[in-house]
DNA sequence: AACTAATCCCAGTAATTTAGTAGGAATTGT
DNA sequence: ACAATTCCTACTAAATTACTGGGATTAGTT
């Protein structure tokens, strides 16, 4: 039950727009590479899934770049985490149905954690993940 | 962010010899993979986990099978699946130590994340799951 | 208009992990 | 002796994850 690269690098790059944001700053994805380690191209596709969920917006062509699209005060880290980890959900079954070899008892039991896991999430913005004061 | 199969499975065989436990009798492997469409050699698997973690006990040879080690209002779910998913953590750097592309601000919140879920499965017990009452 | 710096879009591949299969040794009751 | 069982270990197949690559589109600059 890991975290995935993308949740890891997107909440990274997500940490450094959150301190450019006061400046009204863009970064480009080259920038949040350096900054990173993580490749550019790796990088624009969770970049791209930020934008999908509306938490970042863009401008394109030359000066372009990334910003958050609100005050890292009102955007979560479950927000961002959700976005970009397609398997945040801790079993199929609850989504897809149960079909098979699955304790339906255990059904309960897998969405209360979810559950506890996305309020848990959702109580921690992005201010204070860049703050350090989790 | 999913649990394994053998998560899953174990839990179903934990709550299959909870069901057990009261009567003082064993299953075999065959019975659980009957209860549960597992096959048997994948679910020995799982079980041994279970076994080395001294939540089940065996028996073995003619008339053997295994059964839990206490009862299951003793056996916490968080216990099951730390036995049986060996990668409950939610994120490596914080075992391994961190060695790259690790927003290091994001570590405590791993932490405080796998913290939260494990507390949170250390508050039902294998007796909860049974009866339905989680 | 040409050039350059950037996002955007989509397809492919390599690496890793998970899930499951397989064979047989050891133990114990009948 | 035999049958039913756990135990141990290695291998393989399937799925997922992580990444690479090519190129189209957009917008500012000269």
């Amino acid at each position: 039950m890991k975290m995935s690269s993308k949740a890891r690098y997107g909440l990274y790059v997500a940490v450094e727009l959150a301190k450019k944001f006061e400046r009204a700053e863009v970064a480009t994805v080259s920038a949040l590479a350096q900054a990173t380690g993580v490749t550019e191209k790796y990088l624009e596709q969770i970049v791209a899934l930020m934008k999908k969920a509306d938490i970042v917006s863009s401008l394109r062509g030359a000066n372009g770049g990334y910003m958050l699209t609100d005050s890292p005060n009102n955007i979560t880290v479950g927000r961002v985490l959700r976005a970009v980890e397609d398997n945040l959900e801790i079993v199929d079954c609850i989504r897809k149905g149960c079909k098979n070899k699955c304790n339906c008892v255990s059904r309960n039991l897998w969405a209360k954690l979810y559950e506890n896991i996305n309020s848990y999430l959702d109580t921690i913005s992005l201010k204070h993940l860049a703050d350090d004061n989790i």
